[in-house]
DNA sequence: AAGCAGATTAGAATTATTCTAATGTTATTG
DNA sequence: CAATAACATTAGAATAATTCTAATCTGCTT
């Protein structure tokens, strides 16, 4: 066997532990696990059930319900972005910069576009005094 | 009672039907029913469930499955567009022309942004050879 | 007016997601 | 440094959303 494919964290446990509890977070069994498959190896656009698998493939006893927990509330605490693209595909993008995507509608795939990338401009108003708290931008491509 | 809120077809039936074969699919009972819900009162922002619903207020006798069916047929064949907003969200809309939306995320309302209203400039070129399907842009609105 | 091919429908099954009750953790108190 | 209370977390069970597939229908073709 080579070494890649390993399941050792990349990132060192107090400083996950740390990122957890920065935000209120309990760092829990679970979600230290799941916090290091997610954060400790580079940008990921991956889904809840992805993400199951790569849990179970490193030997964390963990659960599908506790994976959508967790994924969800490291989304309300701002570590992660969730991205939509039809109703059988939700991703949980790491990357929480600003940012837009090309979808490749053949492999299911998302790739990061700068946002420097895309300008928008003529933008009309929010309506009211509502506020604008996101704006997504999905290139799909049909590769 | 007044004469708001009622069900009888807006578009005539022979006008109907002439749509939906002239993209190759039967007019049946259940397609024109949906089809006159979808297309003949102005353009919709709309969810399978509140179109089964909307069906069966007007009696129509159509099963949520068809309903499905229906909404994803006419997608394909270019009468609809599919928007999903988040996992639990996905919602067809009437217009197929070219343009953008405000999401507003408290009701759940949708609302269309002409295309020149928002201009993309600096787009980066799909990778390879590939083509660019589509293009959406969804301003999330927190009201 | 059969018979056949393909289209359509909808009940059943599956998949995706959420709910809630049980369990675990930390803080507080005596 | 127990015991207890308050809150957080987990995961099995329930629900909601969507799709599958077998039965039915429709419109040719002979
Ligand atoms: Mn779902
Ligand atoms: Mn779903
Ligand atoms: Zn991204
Ligand atoms: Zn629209």
């Amino acid at each position: 066997m080579s070494s890649s494919g390993n399941k050792k964290p990349v990132f060192n446990e107090a400083a996950l532990a740390d990122q957890l509890r920065s935000v209120g977070l309990r760092p829990t069994q679970q979600r230290m696990a799941l916090a290091d498959l997610l954060f400790g190896r580079g940008n990921r656009h991956i889904t809840a059930e992805a993400l199951y698998s790569d849990a179970l493939a490193t030997g964390v006893n963990v659960s599908l319900a506790t994976v959508y927990n967790a994924l969800h509330t490291f989304t309300a605490k701002g570590l992660l972005r969730e991205i939509t693209i039809d109703s059988t595909r939700s991703y949980f993008d790491t990357n929480i910069d600003e940012h837009h995507h090309f979808y490749f509608e053949k492999s299911g795939r998302l790739e990061d576009i700068d946002r420097a990338h895309v300008k928008l401009t003529r933008l009309p108003e929010a309506p009211d005094g509502l506020s604008v708290s996101r704006i997504d931008v999905v290139i799909r491509v049909d590769g």
